[in-house]
DNA sequence: TTCGTATCGATAATATTATATCAAAAAGAA
DNA sequence: TTCTTTTTGATATAATATTATCGATACGAA
């Protein structure tokens, strides 16, 4: 079935507010609501009503309907699919410090279809112990266990220093997709995709924006 | 001296730029380069030189120099001036699970500006405890230890389901500015600065990018 | 001192993203 | 069935962000 999905160049900030959309829905959806109107999910959202609608037109392939808008499970349907949140894929952490702890013991992203599954470290104190039944284990098997699972994605939160080299070995190892959470910029070969979380750059924003209504 | 300082309107992204600017220039200063271009920044940023001139020209009075660029270590200084790196303000964390306690413990913030002095929960078995010298204290507490300390900023790491009870007390107890994470879009007062950071959403990039790539 | 050149900063052109407008579709009432 | 109304989806417009172009400046060499 060469369903020849065009896949049109969906921009960051669409992207961005597919979680919006999808947690209204769930909501909406939870209160029994069938339908819902582009009008009213955009007041929801706050954004204009023809952005939700072309947003929507660009990931699920169910036209809305006149006089009665979107069907609201298809949508979640097809938003979480767009998302992947359909299939489960596994995770590992590397960098058992704080961050690295608080990753093995939150679920919530399960429903975001990630599930971590191990966390790798150097730190002999740290190595053997685990968290929420996960274990922390040496980076030196770090390249067994991700050929033996399969691991797709790793996560990056030790410190800026480390980084780079962590990375290396990721790529080395055979994931193909880095979320690094260490506040410095890394390179990776062209088929990796990664995506640096700068919470300092989130921070500058919100000081920004302070700065802005003048009390600082 | 009233400078006058036309308060222009600084995008969204040219703030996130901000970061990779200082983070790089930092480096060069390091390396003892006094007068670097926008030629060179652009590339190692991975942006048009142009818009690296366009950028700095926002946030630095200083300008940059015909045939030699611009003076490394005055960039430095206006970056971290405009990002607010220059003045360490106190915030709190409301919520002590493992990302609540990451916080506590991460003492890199501090190169942004940021100083945790505590963290608050309502669960009897944290509250008295102490991370990195820092306690945790009672939901109950809040409000006096805001106020006692003129705390500006409230970091939220609570489950969705407290999330906005808890943004309701940190504005009520006063606090100018909530750096949310919990996967929640939440409501405040018009003059309360919050950033939610939706780490759903930048997963789904990376899935979406990866989707891209075609390999999923 | 004069010249050649690297670099800036201003302006114009393009690309991207969001909003406004409106004809067409269809549900539900009469 | 026919009419009214809501809502979509397509197209046009506006706003924003990025890139291209080019004259002006000043460093450093001759």
């Amino acid at each position: 079935m060469t369903t020849e999905k065009k896949e049109e160049k969906i921009s960051k900030a669409t992207i961005a507010r597919m979680p919006l959309y999808l947690h209204f829905l769930q909501e909406e959806n939870s209160k029994g609501t069938q339908y819902i109107s582009s009008t009213v999910i955009a007041q929801n959202i706050s954004v204009s009503s023809v952005l939700v609608r072309k947003d929507l037109a660009l990931v699920s392939s169910e036209a809305g309907r006149p006089k009665l808008g979107f069907g609201v499970s298809r949508l979640i349907v097809d938003i979480e699919k767009f998302l992947g949140y359909d299939h489960i894929s596994d995770a590992i952490v590397v960098g058992a410090g704080g961050l690295g702890r608080a990753f093995l013991g939150y679920e919530g992203f399960k429903n975001n279809g990630l599930n971590v599954v191990a966390a790798f470290d150097v730190d002999e104190n740290l190595v053997g112990a685990s968290v929420a039944g996960k274990r922390i284990l040496h980076m030196d098997e770090l390249g067994a266990f991700v050929a033996e699972h399969n691991i797709p994605l790793g996560i990056v939160t030790v410190p800026k220093a480390a980084a780079q080299e962590v990375v290396n070995k990721l790529v080395e190892a055979g994931v193909r997709a880095i979320w690094n959470f260490a506040p410095a910029p890394l390179r990776v070969p062209k088929n990796i995709v990664i995506k640096t979380e700068d919470l300092a750059a989130s921070l500058a924003m919100l000081a920004g924006k302070l700065y802005k209504t003048g009390d600082r």
